[in-house]
DNA sequence: TTCTAATATGAATAATGATTCATTTTTTAA
DNA sequence: TTAAAAAATGAATCATTATTCATATTAGAA
């Protein structure tokens, strides 16, 4: 599919991103996002095969811009604990300059679990594992207390990440800035593991 | 409603539990409702409005039951940092025992932001507001740093909870059992806010 | 330019499932 | 015991929308 007219699926990605994000996935129309693109309804099913296909490709574009964005900037630090502060921020200041991914993360990444038992969203762990990864580098350098498991420290970092990101998609107008929630979330995680 | 003939409204509101937990919110459709409650499908609309309300009521009754059990668990403690280990202990037991709303909390509670812009749901943020409260006592008697902001916090730290809690409803066999995940969690969430 | 294949169109289809309501059953109380 | 009210039933309605497809348009090759 995506190589007939890669600008046309772009549109339609960038289009159902925006009504996804707005009326989220059930009730979002097809012909809402063909408006929306400005193309007739029948032209999404030449490259999508159905609405859900709609949702998996977009899901699966948005994530891999994400990560490649967070392996990118955690590169740039060589200490596994200024790299959990890095990822902190990065993903904050992700979601708050494009609340539509947010969106998109919060409530599609629930959904799909549900409507499509059989989906399985590699993108996503691969992002999780990125702080796996960190925190198994921790513990080698010695950095990071033996007894911290990765498995779950990397859950409940993201968690309350993302809890953090829920609550700014909801609410008009953020009550604490980007800087200092990162700065808050990573500060009191890497207090709590560190050696 | 709910005074008229209470038995009734649970067995509906249970059936639904069942139903919105296996397919969802949009896939679960009010017939199944009242074929696995044994009643009729206009008998549902006799106690609810409409299916949306089937969705907030069963939220709040099951909130409530969640409310009213840990504010009940919690008091049986008094150093708030204790109390945090039995937050974390108390609700991944929850999660565990009651896949149903663990389900619920998991979609739903991200669902009704998208398709209810006007329901606000205040018995979350009372649940939330708990742990708020035990860091907010925490820093009043000394045990818990001056720069933690309890706003952040204590959604840091659901968001942590919540997220384990994901991972279970969607895996078959958890990998972690309990303790050890309350404990890590809870483990290092105390170490980084503690004075 | 002209023909063919690829794309795009959007009106028509067709399935779905929430909700209604005329009818039946049950409960209440006189 | 009986009549009125309340509760329950489930078949019929009715709106909604994803998807299809006959037709039209566009692009590319010859």
């Amino acid at each position: 599919m995506r190589h007939k007219n890669y600008e046309k699926y772009r549109k339609i990605i960038d289009a159902a991103t925006k009504v996804f994000a707005k009326k989220g996935f059930y009730n979002a129309k097809v012909s809402e996002i063909a408006q929306e693109a400005g193309i007739a309804d029948g032209t999404i099913y030449i490259y999508f095969k159905h609405k859900d296909d709609i949702l998996i490709s977009l899901f699966e574009e948005k994530m891999q811009e994400v990560l490649d964005n967070m392996k990118q900037q955690i590169s740039l630090e060589s200490d596994p604990l200024k790299k959990i502060e890095k990822f902190a921020l990065v993903h904050l200041k992700l979601i708050q300059d494009n609340k539509d991914i947010a969106e998109i993360i919060q409530v599609e990444l629930r959904q799909s679990s549900k409507f499509m038992k059989n989906y399985h969203n590699i993108k996503f762990f691969e992002y999780l594992d990125l702080i796996g990864h960190i925190i198994q580098e921790g513990k080698e350098k010695g950095l990071i207390r033996e007894d911290i498991l990765p498995g779950i420290a990397k859950r409940a970092f993201f968690g309350a990440l993302d809890e953090m990101s829920r609550f700014w998609v909801l609410s008009k107008k953020p009550k604490y800035d980007i800087e200092t929630a990162s700065r808050q979330i990573s500060g009191f995680f890497i207090n709590g593991i560190k050696r």
